[in-house]
DNA sequence: TAACATTGTTTCGAAGTCGAAACAAAAGTG
DNA sequence: CACTTTTGTTTCGACTTCGAAACAATGTTA
């Protein structure tokens, strides 16, 4: 135990918590590096292009993709912009409201995420499984989604902050 | 279950991993946002000084410390910069070898730390163990913890990707 | 000891991120 | 119907991150 740990909480909750921490770090190095070798995409790119290829017709709002994808509205502008250059996607404006532009997945960009995926997994797997059961991984995943829903009540969505 | 669980794997790991995900990124907000309002730190800075102040004498090797807390080096030296302007610690350079750089806690630092720490360790424990027994906690721990020290043996030190 | 490789750090330039401000359209209000 | 507020997006500037290259000191080896 450190003194790193006495000095921020020297219980299993900061074991816990540095450990999340340091998994999810070490995570996004392999995916990311996976994702540009495989494809030329980043994590967040990736990210980005699986949220539109779920969505009916492949097709999200900016705002609303910003939201799921947890990045402010402006870091979207960027990621869309470049992602519009590569072919990926494309932008509309919405013809009920002319503010609205809407994020439609091209074609390309669906066989980018095809052409990811495998490896993708593989890394997760590799990375986060190989080391549980079963039964483990369900634990895991029943506690973490209990932490994620009870931050998400704790967190502002981008709208909200703007308001202040 | 939504699509994009379908196409990057429907199971229950990519339920583990995206709660994983979603879960640290809102927990870096809140903390984010503690640590400025509490003392004027960001997160970065704030594990930095947490990770000096562990240390024996306060003091780190500039590549170890870049190691523990996995920056890259360069953006190590921004950050040391930044805090050794802010007066929270100093650099000095090593007598045995007049390469390396040793980087120390002040006595400021220190106390800008306990100035930070009560209202981090609220956030962390509104965000994630509110919600969890303490008995959940160890178990979510020792998963975490399995998982880190895989990804760990996966994913090359900074040292090691430049020799590569 | 003269190369040559290795190790420790910083500098530099390219990217990516964020929030505030700017714009533009829609909705609400007197 | 003006006028104000809200909502959707982009632009802009500041900050942060990274990797490659530059520098500097050690080690190694012929």
């Amino acid at each position: 135990m450190s003194e790193f740990e006495v000095a921020v909480g020297a219980d299993l909750r900061s074991q816990a918590y540095f450990a999340l921490a340091e998994a999810y770090n070490l995570l996004q190095l392999l995916m990311d590096e996976q994702l540009r070798r495989d494809g030329g995409v980043t994590y967040v790119q990736f990210v980005l292009l699986a949220q539109l290829a779920q969505a009916p017709q492949g097709r999200l709002r900016m705002t609303d993709l910003a939201d799921t994808v947890l990045h402010s509205r402006s870091g979207l502008t960027y990621q869309a912009t470049r992602l519009e250059a590569a072919g990926l996607l494309r932008r509309e404006r919405s013809e009920e409201d002319e503010r609205s532009v809407t994020a439609v997945i091209t074609d390309e960009g669906r066989r980018r995420l095809e052409q990811v995926i495998p490896g993708h997994q593989a890394v997760v797997q590799a990375g986060m499984f190989d080391v549980l059961s079963d039964n483990q991984v369900k634990e895991l995943a029943e506690k973490l989604d209990a932490i994620r829903t009870r931050l998400r009540s704790m967190v502002p969505s981008s709208a909200q902050r703007r308001r202040g």
